[in-house]
DNA sequence: ATTATAATTTAGGCAAATCTAAAAATTTGT
DNA sequence: ACAAATTTTTAGATTTGCCTAAATTATAAT
């Protein structure tokens, strides 16, 4: 098949594995190991090397047999496809049906697979072009396009940094409820004031409120610093 | 399996033989034949029965070999659940997303398998509780109620009756299209001026405009007719 | 009442996506 | 370098959903 535009022709099961492998690809730099995927996808290894043999077969991914898996520019571009719906519709389902962002993913990984450009289109214009998703993960446009935020975990900025919360790392609902609970959203300003030397746990100032934070929050939190004058 | 609510545990397929049955069932009160479902789903009576008898299992359908099939309750209620988010997509489209009525079928095709309770209760109250989809056919309420509203084909009433058009038999694309191009939509006023005998054809005034339309258009356009004085 | 026709079901097979168990290749530890 | 541990792949089975071809049952025609 020459010149196949397989968006239409890909099956549920094939998007979400190009989607994992995409996930995985950013972390490190290198190709993706059979059993991360399988972890991550709650599958066994012997399913994932099944299907990186079909994908290999439609030219999504590179593959060869024990050396791992990448993602071909047709499967990025792919991937980058199916992240754009699932964050628009994230976006939508806060924004216009009034779901806290601890209920958006479950149903987004079944809306990501909704086939019509005409749609996502349509829906990124009723939003009025959103860059972030409510975790404050960015949404590529039309083409692919995508501006990674320059942002730094609040457990990894030094004494005094002060900014803006801008993503949460870990988006699983658990977190999201707590970080709700403890009134931490996202737009809030932070600020680092002191660091536990014991358990390397934070106290912070956050909207003028001081307040102390685990490590483990703090490793899972985005802020933007501020601008220095 | 006592008391499966297996709502959430149907295959798109599944979800689309019990639609049609639903649909074939309307018609005719009694039982729905094999090659029906087959035809209108595009697939063979062989494949039809393999079907019939996994929902039989589940107790969707009534079925007895060589008799027909028919929903069960908990079928009807689940035909009416798939019925209702397609009902409530298409007036998304066509209301939030500019979408024309021959464009959302299809798309509401996919949209209608999407499972979250809270979803499509959000969309209703986005959308202000429509009773009604783009096409005239009636929503379902949450618990499946369902008002038919009391229409009659163009083509089947008396010469003189005025009415407001309020529904396609048809709804294909083809048609609707040809709706558009002759300027015939959902809320005109139409009365039956004449009638040709000859092909029965007819002549009609259509908010003030006088036009002629085939018989097979007369058949496939619905409307109310006017309360009498 | 047979016979012909039509509808339906069965039998057997195939592709996608998964699994378990076993084999093969790679990586790690000494 | 070689054995042990780990990772990955293969082999073979299962389920869903579909197909073709053949058999069965029901219906219509004479
Ligand atoms: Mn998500
Ligand atoms: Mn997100
Ligand atoms: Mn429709
Ligand atoms: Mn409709």
């Amino acid at each position: 098949m020459y010149f196949c535009v397989n968006k239409y022709l890909m099956t549920r099961s094939e998007e979400n594995y190009i989607k994992t492998i995409f996930h995985l690809g950013r972390k490190g730099t290198q190709e993706v190991a059979t059993n991360a995927i399988a972890e991550l996808m709650e599958t066994k290894p012997s399913s994932v090397t099944d299907m990186i043999k079909r994908l290999s077969e439609k030219d999504l991914v590179n593959y060869k047999r024990y050396q791992g898996v990448s993602l071909t520019a047709l499967g990025n571009k792919t991937a980058l496809g199916i992240i754009r719906k699932h964050r628009l519709w994230e976006v939508f389902l806060v924004e216009k049906l009034d779901f806290s962002w601890d209920e958006v993913h479950e149903v987004a990984e079944q809306l990501e697979h909704i086939k019509s450009d005409k749609l996502i289109d349509s829906l990124d214009r009723l939003l009025a072009y959103p860059k972030f998703d409510p975790h404050g993960d960015p949404i590529p446009d039309k083409n692919g396009g995508f501006k990674e935020r320059d942002r730094e975990l609040l457990s990894e900025v030094p004494i005094n940094t002060g900014g803006v919360c801008v993503g949460v790392k870990d988006s699983s609902a658990t977190f999201l409820k707590f970080l709700d609970k403890n009134g931490i959203a996202l737009g809030n300003q932070i600020k680092v004031m002191e660091i536990e030397e014991f358990d390397g746990s934070l106290n912070i100032e956050i909207d003028g409120r001081k307040m102390q934070i685990s490590h483990v929050i703090a490793s899972n939190l985005y802020i933007k610093a501020n601008d220095g004058i």
